[in-house]
DNA sequence: CGATTGTTTGACACTCATCAAATCTCGTGG
DNA sequence: CCACGAGATTTGATGAGTGTCAAACAATCG
């Protein structure tokens, strides 16, 4: 199972058993937390099943959600790894939740015996990083409904479920505004615009994309915003 | 003189003699590019002398800045090690610069040989991620002020000179807005009210930070802006 | 079938970008 | 050494884009 790990993709069967005596699981209920910014980073975590957000709260309580994890991916180990040794985000349930927890100490350990699993950890780190300077560049240059078209675009890529009549995400207006980096508000009214073109269905925590690609134009803006 | 590279802190001298007879020197002066975001990642380089920039362009040709490298730093890694085996963003030289230049082939070699020195990449990486993660909040929370605030504070630190009335930095109103994610015209603004304030001196592409610890109250938030 | 939680919509305020134009600074060539 | 011109900066006027607040409505759960 722990082979679709992106990041033991180079791990020997006996570093995967090693790891699994040495982990422990950790089962995390919906909006519970597995960690919080600024503590000590004692463990990194795969996601076996749920979803979790990282996110990152401001002296006022205004949350930010740097990204979401999907099960068999990654998290926690950048405050794993880096010398400051505390995590650099909070990690929160989106659903129940059920994640391998690792020691630091033995996660370095096993990076430190094994360099091409250093090295695809190095190349995760990059992506996430190019990723980042993206997102950062477009809330800096980009306006709110194509900043909102790009996060349900990449959110359907990622966590989307195919139905019939398209591709059905479960977000709440709250989440998607955490995630853009904007208010519930202004996203209810862009999706209101959107479902008034026909582009998307909506409904309780819940959208359908019909027109992925318009959707796509939208946050590439090569499609012009609602007037 | 490598020595001071962070990136070959456990390069072993023979390593570092290795590098600098593969690598070569590469001169760019003033506003001119060391490489373009999206080209092949020809080469990783250690900033020599000078300064340069990271940026990063949109389609209608805005600009923003990334990060500034200085002297002794490392640019252009990330693509030499990412497998997208493209810069993601552009290198552009602030003053002339020079800088040494290392074929990412050699320098994935390098990496490859000495698991330390990766691991090092690895620190620095995540250290920038962090500083990323960071940045892409006070960008989605704060207001311009506060941002222009952390911007001169940073900066500050980070290549400040001390002068005897405070710290003087050497950036034109344009250089602050491309890396506060704002316009001149605003940072111009937001300068004159500090010097009314008596926090800081200003001139042609030049300013002087009377008071830092006003300044740094202003970036976290604890000092009100003014009416 | 309440109660709770999520969503919609309107009214309004406010920050900040945009545009225009004047002023300042510095380097260069006469 | 001074005048000129290019580039940097300041400042005002204006408006678009969004956040904020309030209130009503809808969906889900026990």
């Amino acid at each position: 199972m722990l082979q679709r790990v992106e990041a033991l993709r180079h791990a020997s069967p006996e570093e995967v058993r090693t790891l699994v005596r040495l982990g422990l699981p950790r089962a995390v209920e919906e909006d519970g937390f597995f960690f919080f910014q600024d503590d000590p980073a004692e463990r990194a975590y795969i996601l076996l099943a749920g979803r979790v957000k990282m996110i990152q709260v401001t002296p006022a309580g205004q949350q930010v959600t740097l990204r979401t994890i999907g099960p068999y991916r990654l998290f926690g180990a950048i405050g794993a790894v880096n010398p400051t040794a505390t995590y650099p985000a909070s990690a929160q349930a989106l659903q129940d939740s059920l994640a391998w927890g690792i020691a630091s100490s033995d996660f370095r350990r096993l990076l430190q015996n094994n360099p091409a699993l250093l090295l695809d950890l190095t190349h995760m780190t990059t992506d996430y990083l190019r990723e980042m300077q993206e997102r950062y560049r477009e809330m800096v240059t980009e306006q709110v409904e194509q900043r909102i078209a790009r996060v349900v675009v990449r959110l359907a890529g990622q966590l989307g479920r195919r139905i019939p009549e398209g591709i059905e995400l479960t977000f709440s207006r709250q989440d998607l505004a955490e995630i853009a980096g904007t208010t519930l508000y202004t996203v209810s009214r862009v999706l209101s615009g959107w479902e008034k073109r026909g582009l998307i269905l909506t409904g309780r925590e819940r959208l359908v994309i019909l027109h992925p690609h318009a959707l796509a134009q939208l946050a590439a803006g090569s499609l012009p915003p609602a007037p």
